[in-house]
DNA sequence: CCACGGCTTCTTGCATGCATCACAAGTTAA
DNA sequence: TTAACTTGTGATGCATGCAAGAAGCCGTGG
């Protein structure tokens, strides 16, 4: 071909595979342990092999893909031990966000989580686990990004990829007497972040995160349990 | 050439242009701001362009390298903030290091950690700040390794590249009388790791990394305290 | 003297070709 | 029948060529 007449594209070619497959990836369409073929994705996303590439190895990096030098790269999910490590890193991530948050004083972020545990009360009245699952995210995230540490979102964001907490949550969710449960704890943080509390914060956060660890980990286990690199 | 007849190499052209680049960006050889040109990196490794632009692209995935699309890739030093975030993030780390590794009981990390007081203490007793730096790096590592979280490891290392540390520990340690107290707060937390107090471990870990931080910071600044990105 | 516009040159981004290696199926011998 | 060997197919890893874009330079106009 040659061409690369429709120039650099809006962002480059090499991004839009890269979030494409992410995407992909975390949104369930690969499964684990689904070999990636270069030339297949590279068709699919109608670029060349190169691109594909240098997404694959940065996706590699990021925890989602598993490359075997000279055979393939595959889909990787997390074993049930890298999970728990996960939380483990979840908890200190988020914990640190909310003492940070705490100490930051009145920031736009507050007004937003305060919005955020109102629409999460209309969701949980009305037993909307889906709605609620996305206003999960939006506190833990908001949360994070609170803290003014841009270090701390991009360890966090990388962390959330690996866990493909979303698909996580919602499954977490559908235990009864979860959402309320979950909701009271939100409140709980943000009122200690709001009375400037950061220990306290810090930790309740922590709390929040194990017990949501244990609702997740005691439901459903969509992610198989075992990881894509079986090391016989 | 074309040749590529020694074949693959002993693990890969392109995992030597990465472990050599980042060697030469940590240990000072690539100063911040320099341009890191493809061609001449090739050159210098005597590989092709390819294998490069994948390092590279590690390399800035690690926040050891900027790549401005279309530019040029350049060797990146975090601003005096990003340190101060980089800070932030390995308190939170290696209090978890800490706890987790109180909470394994008796491994042998523990006689690690004791053997490298031991041999810290001779340091001091000498005033040999560079091997007390080693040591200190030593500790820190094993607390985080310690701790059998593989996912916490690789965060931290990280971290670890992106703080350039052995230079900056090596900078502190500058200042009189910071070895004594140094070495304290160290058996300070492996008393308390020992003891299997956990919280208590964690905290004692922070507050070292919060003393070592400052020690660190009013030291010389080694890092010019500009980031490369000139936002002029 | 300073500002602005066009141009040159060097850079990266991507496409493509070739060599090498991993894996599996087919074949043969015990 | 089973195990080991051979060979074929497909994949990746790297080298290289071409086009587009960005930074710097020089000349010109004010």
């Amino acid at each position: 071909m040659q061409e690369a007449v429709g120039l650099i594209g809006p962002q480059g070619a090499q991004e839009r595979v890269l979030d494409g497959v992410r995407r992909a990836i975390i949104e369930g369409r690969h499964l684990p342990g689904q070999p990636l073929s270069e030339v297949a994705l590279a068709a699919e996303h109608d670029v060349s092999r190169t691109p594909v590439r240098e997404a694959l190895k940065q996706l590699q990096i990021e925890g989602l893909v598993e490359i075997r030098p000279r055979v393939g790269s595959f889909v990787r999910a997390p074993s049930r031990r890298e999970v728990v490590e996960l939380f483990e890193l979840k908890e200190m991530l988020e914990g640190m966000g909310a003492r940070l948050l705490a100490a930051r004083g009145p920031v736009h972020e507050l007004d937003a989580l305060e919005e955020n545990i109102e629409r999460s009360g209309e969701a949980v009245a009305r037993a909307d686990a889906q709605r609620y699952a996305g206003l999960v995210h939006e506190f833990h995230e908001l949360i994070v990004t609170g803290a003014n540490n841009t270090q701390l979102v991009t360890h966090y964001r990388t962390l959330m990829n690996q866990l493909a907490y979303q698909r996580l949550v919602s499954a977490s969710l559908t235990r009864p007497g979860r959402l309320g449960e979950s909701l009271a704890e939100h409140r709980h943080v943000l009122d200690l972040v709001r009375g400037k509390d950061g220990i306290g914060a810090e930790f309740a956060m922590r709390d929040h995160v194990r017990s949501s660890e244990r609702a997740t980990l005691t439901a459903g286990h969509p992610l198989g349990g075992r990881s894509s690199t079986k090391e016989s």
